[in-house]
Formats: structure tokens, sequence, C-alpha cells
DNA sequence: GATCTTTCTGCATACGTATGCAAATTGAAT
DNA sequence: ATTCAATTTGCATACGTATGCAGAAAGATC
């Protein structure tokens, strides 16, 4: 069953010319004429030769490999941005291999090894942070590194996010705008930047509009954990009006709290505002007000600042906020002349 | 910044003994003593100094990275599996490196090519088909494949799937059971053996129970076409009393038509059923009553047979049916007596 | 046609590792 | 201490490709 894979030197021979003119017909702007050109060619297309590419980065130095990070595929916002992401770079050449990682320090740094093992070109990771220690190894060996969806002050980093604070406040401004009055926050996870920017930025809106800010719990970006803190939040007799859920996957777990368990209306009773505008949120299911983290230029800057460093040997470290709309749906209500004002 | 790579040559000349000592050292199972082994990880360590895959790879012929063809990751079902995979071949040491796909014979092609560049170890493709010729080019590469969640003739093809003629089959049963009348089929895409399976079956069950199908559309597995197939079925006077959808993925785009486009209440009028299992049916929104294929288990089977092809050089050709569950939930109407004869 | 440029080609070597073979070391057995 | 077997080590080479260098071929110029 194992076969004999066809060589350069297979098609040097059936060509009659030497193995480094074959390597030349291969490598774009390499010199060669057009008849050795036609002869190669068609004694590789009989053969059935492609280049082999781990030989190849053997002596480049490049392996067209970028290795992922990730944490968890569950929340539809990753997925979505991995298949931007995997398409992107196929156009350029590159390819994606997947880690996946256990989101904690010790995850990141076992896999952060295997991943350098395979000497990648590039490292994104997607809502996964780095210790300074291995930002300092990926430095060290020369490997680029773009934190997708997430911030951290290391100086060799880059990142690319969406603009968190001013989204917290845009969507405070919104909920005050629409009149309510016991404002609630079921944060992103705060041990990420993403979590900690949007309760800061909603925190500093609602101060701006002078409206208060009633009880915060963080989610953890976590479903279980987003249900459970609706379940206390809302359990009392004066309940909030409103609540800014830090991320949409666990928006939707709130809203089914809030509807099925609680039998309250939304937005009736109260106001859900979430955060990334997933798929699902535009689905009738939920019609959920959100933020919309716009994914696409976020994997353009992402790609854009990750070829830079490869393959034209830039080294300013970017730190890249991207301005997403407020997508204003059924989920929250709205507030006079509101949609009006916009147009 | 590019950076001097530290290879097992300076490890050898730090420990005074030959780079084929240090080889052995990091090859599992080679002849080494234990001073040599201890000499050498202490030099490989206060290097920093860890194997080169891509190298390795040039000379063992493995490069432990296994291939995933997949067409989109909007259907949770494939995310949901991505992670699973990717972490049961990360526990083996193999890695998935991603190609994006379109779903036609020209885009599975031209990333095929590709894919073998790589000299992966295996190739799985996710619900994604493969000529003929592709299964040959694969097998006389000596690259093992494995189908996951589609079925094909070819006798060089490892397939897994879940018992999808026995999941519309029972699908029907249940419906039937559940005394409806006029029952529909938005079927999965007929390009597909999963779609025309579960078609198949769901047909013969319905027969069986001495029921007729009322229409039958197909879906396409996308959310637009199967959301217009529930309007043109549900538009006229005798619409049906149940629909089996052909994936949870357009079961939902279904449902957020009956309901809200249409008005229809769930079950109360109109029965549906999914198939998958997403993480999402079970979320009280949708709460879609629907087959399972336990992707854990396809998972498992994916992972052995693959593995069992590179590492043990098995050579019989797998074609495995996973039975899965009818998950009983919310959105069709539930036969008489059908939940305690189960228990 | 002779000379000078330019373009093309082959030779040799390098990339970082694994492995067959023979030499060297170790240990056991006498 | 001597012999023999078993274990460990180093040497040399191979994997498949890219590239600097020098020589060959092809054009350009007069």
């Amino acid at each position: 069953m194992r076969t004999e894979k066809v060589t350069s030197v297979d098609v040097a021979m059936r060509a009659g010319v030497s193995q480094s003119a074959v390597s030349r017909v291969f490598t774009p702007g390499a010199s060669v004429s057009p008849k050795m050109a036609e002869k190669v060619l068609k004694a590789a297309q009989e053969l059935g030769y492609r280049p082999n590419v781990l030989a190849r980065s053997l002596i480049t130095g490049r392996s067209r490999i970028i290795g992922l990070v990730v944490a968890y595929l569950e929340n539809q916002f990753y997925p979505d941005a991995l298949e931007r992401l995997s398409t992107a770079l196929q156009a350029h050449g590159y390819h994606i291999l997947v880690f996946m990682v256990s989101n904690d320090d010790a995850g990141v740094d076992r896999v952060m090894g295997e991943l350098l093992d395979y000497q990648v070109d590039g490292i994104i990771t997607a809502s996964v942070g780095m210790s300074n220690a291995l930002a300092a190894r990926c430095a060290a060996a020369g490997v680029p590194v773009v934190l997708f969806n997430r911030g951290q002050d290391d100086h060799r980093l880059n990142q690319v996010t969406s603009n968190n604070l001013e989204g917290g406040r845009k969507i405070a401004e919104f909920l005050a705008a629409g009149g309510h009055h016991r404002i609630a926050h079921i944060a992103g996870w705060s041990g990420s930047s993403t979590g900690r920017d949007r309760e800061a930025g909603f925190r500093a809106g609602l101060e701006a509009a002078g409206v208060g800010l009633a009880t915060c719990i963080d989610g953890m970006y976590n479903r279980e954990t987003a249900a459970a803190a609706a379940r206390e939040i809302f359990a009392g007799d004066d309940r909030p009006d409103a609540v800014f859920v830090g991320n949409d996957h666990m928006a939707f777990a709130v809203m089914d709290v809030l509807r099925f368990e609680l039998n309250l209306d939304i937005p009736g009773d109260v106001s859900v505002v979430g955060y990334d505008d997933v798929p699902l949120a535009s689905w009738p299911a939920y019609n959920l007000t959100t933020l919309r983290q716009p994914s696409n230029r976020m994997v353009e800057a992402t790609v854009s600042t990750l070829l830079g460093w490869i393959e034209e040997g830039s080294s300013d470290v970017q730190k890249i906020q991207i301005d997403g709309p407020l997508m204003v749906r059924g989920s929250a209500r709205i507030p006079e002349g509101w949609l009006d004002e916009r147009l």
C-alpha cells in the first residue's frame, strides 16, 4: 500500500535535465527559459509530480502553516471566524493547523510547544491569552503572533479586537435612552480583556447618562453560569428592566431563562442586549439587539497583520480596534425616535 | 528578528555526544543508556531544543498532520465535530490542517492537491464527497481517507455516518404513531448520501405505517432554501400537520417561518422533527425533537479507523453506521404512551 | 565574425533529522 | 583475567527540495 513518491529527481531524469532545473520551474520568479519550463512541466504532468511542501520548508524556513489556538467552538462567533480565517489564508497559500486548548496557562503552555515544533510561520490565538514567557518564546523563535479578539499588554503581541470600550458605551447609551431605570450586566469573563473592556465601557456610558448600574455578575462566557446569574438577578421583586449580557452566546441562555423559566416578556418586561452579532442573533426566535463585531474586517486585519510580519518582515506591533454598529432588533425597547435619528 | 534555530547538532556539541545520540534520546523506543539520556536532556533543556517535526517527517515519511476538508461551519454539527476530532487526534500526537472548500467537484479537486502537497498522514472529509479519480489519487499516494458523515460507494473510502436509513425510519414511526395524517418532508441535499438515506428511510417507515408522504422538497442543507420550501408547503389551505426536516440547521429556519411568518403553533398546528441533535436543539427556544447523531461515537470511530490505517497498516475499508436515539422534546406531538413504553 | 552582456543551466551543498551498520563499551559467565 | 553476548554509541548516509556559484548558451552591438 505504501507508495513510492515521485520526486523532483524523477521528473528531472524523465525530462533529461537537472534537479535544480525542476526546482526552478516550480519556484515562482526563478530564471527558466520557456522551453525548459515546457519540458519539465510535461514530465511533471506525466508523472503526477507535485513539490513536497515539507521538504521545501526545511530549506526555505517557511512552512506555510499558521497555528490557530482556540479554546472552544461552541460560541458561533469562533467557527465563523475560523471559516473566514482559513479561507482568507488559503487564498494566500497558507493553511491553518488547529490546536484546541483549555483556556488556562498550563494548557496554552503545553500546546505552544507543539505549535513551535511544527515550525509554523505564525500564530493566531482566538480568544486565548498568553503568558509573557510564551510571548517571549515566540518572539525568540521569530514567530509572529496575533491575538484575535483578545487584548494583552505585552508589547510583542499584535492584537485585533472590536472596540469593546466604545461598544459597551454605545449599549449603555442605547439602554439609557430607552428610559430603563434598573439596569443589570451579566459580564464577559473578567479574566479577559474583552469582558473587562465591555464592562468598563458600559459603566462609563451609564455614568455619563446619569443612570446607575443595579447589578453586575461575571458570566464567564459560559451558558450555565450566565443562566444562573439571570436566575439570581431576576429572582427578587424589584427585578431589572434591562440587562446587557457580555456576549450573544450567553445572551441566548439568559433569554431562555427569562422567557421559559420566569415567564417574562422580552422586551415588554425586560430588555436584553448582547454582543457579537453571531448569525443566530438575527434569527427570529431570538431577534437579539446586539453590538456587531465585524468579523470579516477583524479577519482581514488579522491576516494582513500576520502576512505583513511573515512576508514583508514588518515589525511594528499592531493593536487594532474595529468599530461595530449596534444592531437594533426586537429584544430591547427602542428609544423614541432612535431609528429615525440614525437614517 | 529571524532567530537561529537550535538543532540536534547544537545539543550534541553541548553534551559532547554525536547527533545521532541526540536523535535517539528523542525517539521513543530507541536504545539509549540512562546517563546518555540525562546528559542530552540537560543540554537540550539548557538550549531550549525541541525536535523539528517537519524535518523528522522528511525521513520518517510521517507528518503527524491530518487534513480535514470541510465545506462550511455554519451548521453547528461541524464545529462540534471539529472540536472533538481535533482534541482526540491531539491526544495521539496528531494535528488537524484545515481546508475549506466549496462543495463541488472542482473545489474538492483543487484542494486535494494542496492537501497531498503537505504530506498529510490521513484525510478526513466532513460532509464532503470525493470523485473516484480523487479517491484513486489518495490511494495511490498511500493516504487513507475517512468520510465523516458522508457515504460513498467507492471501495477505497472509509466512512462513518449515523444510521440514516434507520433514523429516517424511526422518525416516520414516531410521526405516524402521533396520528399525523398529512406529513411533509424537507429533505437534506439529494446530492448527499445522508440526505438520500434519511429520505429513503423516512419513506419506508411511512409506508410501513400505512401513511402517505404529502410533499417532499429538497432543502439543500441550506437555511434559505429550507425556509422557502416551508413557505411553499405551508401556503395552501390543507397544510401538513407534520414535517420532518433533513437536519436541525434547516429545521430551525423552518420553525422560524412557521412561527413568525405563518403564525402557526408548534406542535399545536404542526409537528416539526429534525436530525442531528446539535446543542441548539435542546435550548428552550427551539426545544426540537430530533434524531441524535452521536458525534462523540462518530468521532471515536473516525479516529480509530484512521489511526488503524496509519499506525497499524490496516487495510480493510470500514463502512461504519452508528445508531442514534430519537430525542423526544416539545416540537412534535408525542404519541399516547410513547414515553412510558420507552422507559 | 568578434566581443561583451545577458540569460540560462548544472554542480554542489545545505536544511534538520533518523537509521543501518560496524565499532566500542558494558556486563555476565567462566 | 578471559571470553562471549548484549547493549550502547558514532559514522555515514538518506529524505526532497532550494540556491550560490561558475560555466554554457544565447543575444546584442559594432
